[in-house]
DNA sequence: AAGAAGCCCTGATAGC
DNA sequence: TGCTATCAGGGCTTCT
């Protein structure tokens, strides 16, 4: 489900229910995700209060009184859902199998917070004071797609000596953080940019132009709630509908909407890329 | 050492 | 209907 947009759109859906509140328990209904949860992992939460839910890339990352950061990863399927007082329209709408719900947040004042992960690519990490920052995991990431330091002078800097194929390196966290495959894909053809061409050869004009348009699908589709594919849907249960507006993901076939060329579907780096061969030079 | 491929896991869908 | 194969929005590990 989730990339920066998706995992955007979670956030500010689980603000009202965490942000400010204190955790009171914490439910662990199993000993892993993707990985296993830290040593003593509930016992730290409890009663420790959530100061701020903030994002980075695709994690979700909750500033605790303790002075420790919770840091949250959905994977490919992992999604919240809110129940209590104050939050009856985001009743459990949507037909998940509650075998799949990992983890609950029992948060003050009645409200909880269910994680729910078929796949359990997701993962939750806890770490102590300071550390977070310090973590290989955060300090090799790359800068935030909407922020001033992801410009066509850092992407070129960054690409000029890379012979991979530009679709990998957009999809490299480490060197622009909270991109996946879909929004790649989109860029791309809004670029007019071969996926299938050399990092090395984007440096310069063709960065200029696609850094701005990087921006402007991230923001759109964050204004659009995210994407919903088969089950991408917000802590409410409404679904995102930016992916109404994809031109070429999922459109193996069908005329390119600009020259009636058919969508191309190839694999890079084990991935489907969805590109127009016409458009996209 | 960079880049590609394999793998973790479950579920939905297409094809026979 | 039921079986099998393929695919899925991510990211870590292992190969070449």
């Amino acid at each position: 489900m989730p990339e920066l947009p998706e995992v955007e759109t979670v956030r500010r859906g689980l603000s009202p229910a965490m942000e400010g509140r204190a955790i009171e328990r914490v439910e662990l209904r199993r000993a892993d995700l993707r990985f296993p949860f830290a040593d003593r992992f509930a016992e730290r939460l409890k009663g420790v209060r959530i100061e701020r839910l903030g994002r980075r890339a695709k994690f979700l990352m909750a500033q605790l009184s303790s002075g420790e950061v919770l840091t949250m990863h959905l994977g490919m399927t992992g999604r919240f859902s809110i129940e209590g007082k104050g939050f009856e329209a985001f009743a459990h709408s949507v037909s998940n199998n509650v075998i799949h719900d990992h983890v609950v947040f029992h948060m003050e004042g009645g409200v909880t917070v269910t994680f729910n992960d078929p796949r359990r690519f997701g993962f939750m990490e806890l770490y102590g004071v300071g550390e977070a920052e310090k973590s290989k995991r955060f300090a090799e990431l790359g800068p935030e797609p909407l922020s001033n330091s992801f410009s066509s002078a850092y992407l070129s800097e960054i690409l000029k000596n890379k012979s991979s194929p530009i679709k990998s390196a957009l999809l490299d966290q480490r060197i622009v953080a909270g991109l996946g495959n879909i929004y790649v894909c989109e860029a791309l053809f809004r670029s007019g940019i071969s996926p299938v061409r050399k990092s090395s050869t984007i440096a310069g004009k063709r960065a200029e132009k696609l850094v701005p348009v990087i921006k402007d699908v991230i923001r759109e589709a964050i204004d659009a709630g995210g994407s919903s594919i088969s089950d991408f849907a917000q802590t409410d249960g409404k679904l995102g509908y930016f992916q109404h507006s994809f031109l070429v993901y999922g459109q193996e076939g069908k005329a390119c909407k600009i020259c009636d060329t058919p969508i191309m579907r190839i694999s890079q780096s084990g991935r489907s890329t969805f590109y127009c061969t016409n458009c996209q030079k």
